[in-house]
RNA sequence: CGGAGAGUAGUGUAACGGCAGCACGAGUCCUUUGGGAGGAUUUAGUCCGGGUUCAAAUCCCGGCUCUCCGACCA
């Protein structure tokens, strides 16, 4: 893509009113635009990043045998009054159809999923079953913050299982795990990436949260360096000593964390309200038990950026960058440009994805002051300079080297690095 | 939802109750091209509604919006 042609331009100032650095560098670079209070567009830049995250995630999905469906996000009163949500569940956003009907856009889909998957399921033969959307959710929070880690739409994926026992359901729980650590590590922040028990809130007594630990979170947990899990704060009762959940030694350092991922066992939980059973292979009928697992696309989108940035720009992971490489053009000559248009055209021609800054008018500074904001991993430069020595300039976002290739040992190079 | 703060041009900021100004950006033209370059020129603003006053960006009342803290929370 050619950088003249984005649409959104970058901004030098920083947002007055974002305190949080994710969101600053969004708004800056041009990836994300404020409709208002937790509600966002994504921009060209942005809506790849989600695209590629959405992608790792479908991928993972699909890998443990989950199917992808879509289901609406206005969904009928009734369906929530089976399940006493819809008074009980207070971020609902309700709206007034014609004829007096009432909806509410949807939070969450446990009052879709369970009646769709009810009317094709009934023997033991149909189990274990899941399903999967990636779709936009509304929750009218109290309180949106910190850009797009707290919003009041926004891309989930969420993962519904359905199972004949609890070791089943357990059974396919760890898979989940699995796959999700999985994405956490192709995304780019494994590392910092902890299974945190946490309280079930609505849906069960407990539930398993991914929090992802920087000082940008909102959450408290306390980590066990031993286990590599952590203890939600909330989980702590006044007074008591938060102990690991699973090697029971004592925990004293506070981290602040970034909820990026929830997982719940709700069991019978809303199979029961809707009265979801199956024909086990003793012929007796059954509550179908049910798990739910959700990952917000653009609060990990979000926290990525809270780990990977430094005082300049974005540094994005290989996997979820908008561009593979990021081509800039120094200087106007004639030989500079039909340089760099060729250049350009045997990236595209060779499957890169490259952005190419071939904007006239702009100072050397700026393109490179451009290119760390938006946090591309790797730069090419072609320049008077390079084209002395027949070659262009390679640095990577996170390294401060310089290489200098041979043009026509490019597309080599670029395999092999 | 409770508390605090803030709304002036696209962005960031100034103006005692008395001419709305500056910087950046954006547009046009010229020069310049290895870390936010220079010149010329153009563009664009007091959140909304009421009140006080000869006079309101400024004071008062009401509303709206944004940010932060808390509460809440898949």
């Amino acid at each position: 893509m050619r950088q003249s042609q984005l649409f959104v331009k970058t901004s030098r100032e920083f947002p007055k009113d974002e305190a949080s650095k994710s969101a600053q560098f969004l708004l800056r670079a041009g990836f994300i635009d404020k409709l208002a209070a937790g509600i966002y567009t994504y921009l060209p830049l942005g809506l790849r990043v989600l695209e590629k995250i959405e992608r790792i995630i479908d991928n993972e999905m699909k890998s443990i045998g989950a199917q992808r469906i879509l289901m609406p996000s206005l969904i009928p009163k009734v369906n929530w009054q089976t399940t006493g949500r819809w008074n009980k569940f207070d971020a609902l956003y309700k709206l007034k159809g014609k004829n007096k009907l009432e909806y509410a856009l949807g939070a969450t889909h446990e009052e879709v999923v369970v009646p769709l998957v009810k009317k094709h399921v009934s023997s033991w033969r149909d189990l274990p079953l899941a399903v999967f959307q990636i779709q936009n959710k509304f929750r009218n929070e109290f309180r949106a913050k910190s850009g797009i880690l707290r919003t009041r739409e926004f891309l989930m994926k969420d993962l519904y299982s359905f199972h004949r026992s609890e070791e089943e359901l357990d059974k396919f729980y760890q898979k989940v795990q699995k796959a999700y650590n999985k994405i956490f590590k192709k995304v780019g922040i494994l590392s910092k990436t902890y299974l945190t028990l946490a309280p079930g809130g609505t849906f069960s007594k407990y539930s398993h949260e991914y929090q992802t630990i920087t000082s940008a979170g909102e959450d408290l947990v306390y980590f066990c360096p031993k286990c590599k899990v952590a203890l939600n704060k909330e989980l702590v009762v006044n007074g008591a000593k938060p102990k690991c959940w699973r090697c029971k030694r004592k925990l004293s350092e506070q981290y602040k964390s970034i909820e990026v991922a929830n997982i719940f066992k709700l069991k019978e939980k809303y199979t029961k309200p809707f009265d979801f059973r199956f024909t086990d292979k003793d012929g007796k009928k059954k509550l179908v038990l049910m798990g739910c697992y959700g990952i917000g696309l653009g609060r990990l989108m979000g926290a990525v950026i809270e780990i990977w940035h430094d005082d300049f720009g974005i540094i994005w992971p290989k996997s979820i960058a908008p561009f593979e490489m990021h081509l800039i053009r120094i200087g106007e000559s004639k030989g500079v440009k039909e340089k760099s248009e060729e250049i350009y055209r045997s990236l595209q021609k060779a499957g890169h994805e490259v952005i190419y800054d071939d904007r006239i008018q702009i100072t050397p500074g700026e393109k490179f002051m451009d290119c760390d904001l938006i946090g591309i991993p790797l730069r090419i430069v072609v320049s008077e300079k390079t084209l002395k020595k027949n070659s262009v300039e390679i640095k990577k976002r996170n390294q401060k080297k310089l290489n200098f290739v041979k043009i026509n040992h490019l597309l080599r190079y670029l395999e092999n690095n």
